[in-house]
DNA sequence: CTGTATCCTACAAGATACTG
DNA sequence: CAGTATCTTGTAGGATACAG
């Protein structure tokens, strides 16, 4: 953990050397709809169509669908494959660096378990 | 990984039950500096100064210092001691809740140090 | 020294309409 | 079906001045 400060946290900037690959990695799944997708794709864990994305999130608008997508994309996460067939039609998958992630998530996930609910009890 | 979409990711309220325990625990550390906070307590290994921080933190404000070490506290990531004695100082420290985090954070920077370089490579 | 109080800005996120 | 193109808005983050 003996990383410069970056400047730009956040910025959904294509990935720079020297930072710290927490930062980084955080970055990289900062974004109000990158877990709930992530979620989606690991627990279903076969292709799922832009429209399956669509109706599993209620409240998402197309373009940050879209946007999300794409940047999940260009950070390696996702796969994006596109059938241009009688009805075309997009799907969506985990790469396997992206599937991957599944290591620290569990800890994160389980380290929330553990906390979350104490800091609750705790405060009241 | 089988939580409801949180309609209100990224607010930096207090924690609300049923929320998928990554997306909270993303929220808990979702700041500019809470990673480089995080860090730099987690490496000095005592307690440090709200000042000291200012300094390692080149450019960032009083007013959102003390926003992000409010946050870290009220999540029982840090705790605050103050001194009134001759020279009034404040130092903040990890709670072993906080320190704990070190699990998921190192699995975090492994995955990160493996793929982000391959990524680097690989588009261009 | 360790903060508040104000004001300001940039940008992520959303609403809505249009398109190959 | 799977997106763009525009426009709007909320809020995190920052600059700066003041305070106990």
């Amino acid at each position: 953990m003996g990383y410069n400060v970056g400047e730009k946290w956040g910025e959904r900037m294509p990935v720079q050397l020297n930072e710290c690959p927490v930062e980084v990695v955080f970055t990289m799944l900062s974004g109000r709809w990158k877990i709930p997708i992530y979620r989606y794709l690991y627990n279903n864990n076969k292709p799922v169509r832009y429209s399956g994305l669509l109706r599993h999130l209620p409240s998402i608008s197309k373009k940050i669908l879209t946007e999300q997508l794409r940047e999940l994309e260009r950070d390696g996460i996702i796969e994006r494959k596109s059938y241009l067939e009688p009805r075309p039609r997009v799907e969506y998958s985990l790469t396997s660096s992206g599937s991957s992630m599944i290591v620290f998530l569990d800890k994160m996930s389980e380290w929330g378990e553990k906390h979350i609910l104490s800091n609750e009890t705790e405060h009241r």
